[in-house]
RNA sequence: GUGGGUGUAGCUCAGCUGGUAGAGCGCUGCGUUGUGGUCGCAGAUGCCGCGGGUUCAAGUCCCGUCACUCACCCCA
């Protein structure tokens, strides 16, 4: 029988990596979470005319990368290919931009695009993102940008970089943009160029292309056509990014593929991942809300690569992020122990110990081998002595060491309580007899 | 949508100008009567992506096809 394929482009999160997948979603949304941010559940489907209207017809997004169907309504669906378009419509739906403003938002789950795939580009992508919607204070743009930051280095990241840039407003990006396609009609472009020229100059300037990149030395940027609000509204979230230690470059050629954007947009960007090195990004949308039927509030945002995210976590190296999903693992030895260890097993599991226990009555060393392949740092091994006596043995995995204890919850879960708290603060070393003669550079290459 | 690369054991890969399918890791068992990780010994596993062609003979050469992958455009 033929064995049916995953869809093309979509990842397979697979033990033991998907344990890091769940570490960098979770570790990515506990940062929006705990910054006053609220949970928003949002479907993975809308109106295709959200996205066209929201994201932009002239981006390629809308243009050529949305998997849009029609439903047995005749309704035209688009599976959401970014998540601000649909924080928008459900704020204003649900009339969000009436209450206490700030509001302040954020998401989490899979997006859509049908792009073709490469290193760290699926057509299914993880994205965590918040929005804070209804505040024009560049305080907010930098603190914002901060938490992205922040979160990436909860997750032990150093080596991305931020780039920043503003693209102005409604009011001052029309004139700039008369300029540039002055300055581009001078070029020698190709012919989808050209077109991009006319229906979204600014994307031509991110460019890689050799060709076209040379000719843009001199290209006018925006940054230098800044209207004195919006220059007002940069400079002041510049200087509260140094007030907060942010890093960040100036990166004035940045254009980000939606259209919505005004003002800040910033992107983070990994050196680790290849040609797709875009980690996660957002900016400022301030007429967002007003054209798709809203009030006029202005928002900003952004998205994290869930997916990426965790490429660059294994470009530096710094996966596993968990060495085990088990506190406990127990072994039963004979039939007569297996009753009790389950009983055991739904002890620890009720107070919050992480517990499995080894089934198909295997011997005690395939058990005991099961045991090493959890990772989990505490076995307990309950057999006929164990029985007789009440009493089991728990074993230190890493040190090896063993002690009988009294097998009664009141005694014995606070001690295992207290071990594993111990092995927490002061993980054993994992071959305390061998001083690890091996050099760092093998050791550097056998895990990558 | 355009271009390049790769398909051989569960994984990573070797296999020269065609001649009966290999390594390391992992897995299973044994060395231990109730103890894993280290060590030693033994063992299992393959439509060599699929279809066709050339040949006495194809993993190897040719054609097609599918899949994966990297890159361009663009993006997380």
């Amino acid at each position: 029988m033929a064995i049916i394929n995953a869809p093309k482009g979509v990842p397979d999160y697979v033990p033991p990596r998907s344990r890091d997948f769940l570490s960098v979603q979770e570790r990515l949304s506990s940062t929006a979470r705990l910054s006053g941010y609220e949970y928003i559940e949002l479907p993975v489907f809308e109106s295709t005319e959200l996205f066209e209207r929201g994201v932009g017809t002239s981006t390629d997004v809308v243009q050529k990368e949305m998997y849009t169907f029609t439903d047995r309504g005749d309704r035209s669906i688009t599976l959401r290919p970014e998540g601000t378009a649909g924080v928008m419509r459900a704020v204003i739906e649900n009339r969000l931009d009436k209450g206490p403003l700030p509001v302040k938002l954020w998401y989490r789950g899979p997006f859509f695009r049908a792009e073709r795939p490469q290193h760290g580009r699926y057509r299914q992508l993880q994205q965590v993102g918040v929005e804070a919607i209804g505040s024009s204070d560049p305080i907010i743009d930098a603190e914002v940008i901060a938490l992205a930051d922040q979160a990436y280095r909860s997750l032990g990241l150093k080596e991305f970089h931020l780039d920043v840039t503003s693209l102005g407003c409604l009011h001052c990006r029309p004139a700039y943009r008369l300029k540039l396609q002055e300055f581009l009609a001078t070029c020698d472009l190709d012919q989808q160029t050209k077109e991009r020229a006319s229906v979204n100059p600014l994307r031509v300037l991110d460019d890689k292309r050799e060709s076209v990149s040379t000719q843009l030395v001199d290209a006018p940027l925006m940054i230098d056509s800044l209207c004195d609000q919006c220059q007002d509204h940069y400079d002041q979230v510049r200087e509260f990014l140094r007030l907060f230690g942010v890093k960040w470059n100036e990166a004035p050629r940045m254009v980000r593929g939606l259209d919505y954007y005004t003002r800040t947009t910033f992107e983070f960007v990994h050196p680790g991942l290849g040609a797709q090195s875009g980690i996660g990004g957002g900016g400022r949308y301030d007429g967002l809300m007003a054209e798709l039927g809203g009030s006029e509030l202005s928002g900003i945002g952004f998205g994290l690569g869930v997916d990426r995210t965790l490429l660059a976590c294994e470009a530096e190296g710094l996966t596993p992020l968990s060495e085990s999903i088990l506190d406990v693992f127990i072994v039963p030895v004979g039939v007569e122990s297996r009753v009790p260890c389950v009983s055991l097993l739904f002890a620890l599991r009720a107070v919050g110990i992480a517990a499995d226990v080894c089934v198909d009555n295997r011997s005690i060393k395939s058990a005991m081998k099961a045991a090493n392949n959890t990772n989990a740092p505490l076995v307990i091994i309950l057999g006929p002595d164990e029985l007789s006596s009440k009493t089991v043995v728990v074993k230190n995995m890493a040190s090896g060491e063993q002690q009988s204890l009294t097998n009664e919850k009141a005694s014995l879960i606070p001690a295992l309580q207290q071990a594993l708290l111990t092995l927490q603060a002061d993980p054993a070393k994992p071959e305390p007899e061998k001083p690890e003669p091996e050099k760092p550079e093998t050791k550097k290459e056998a895990q990558s």
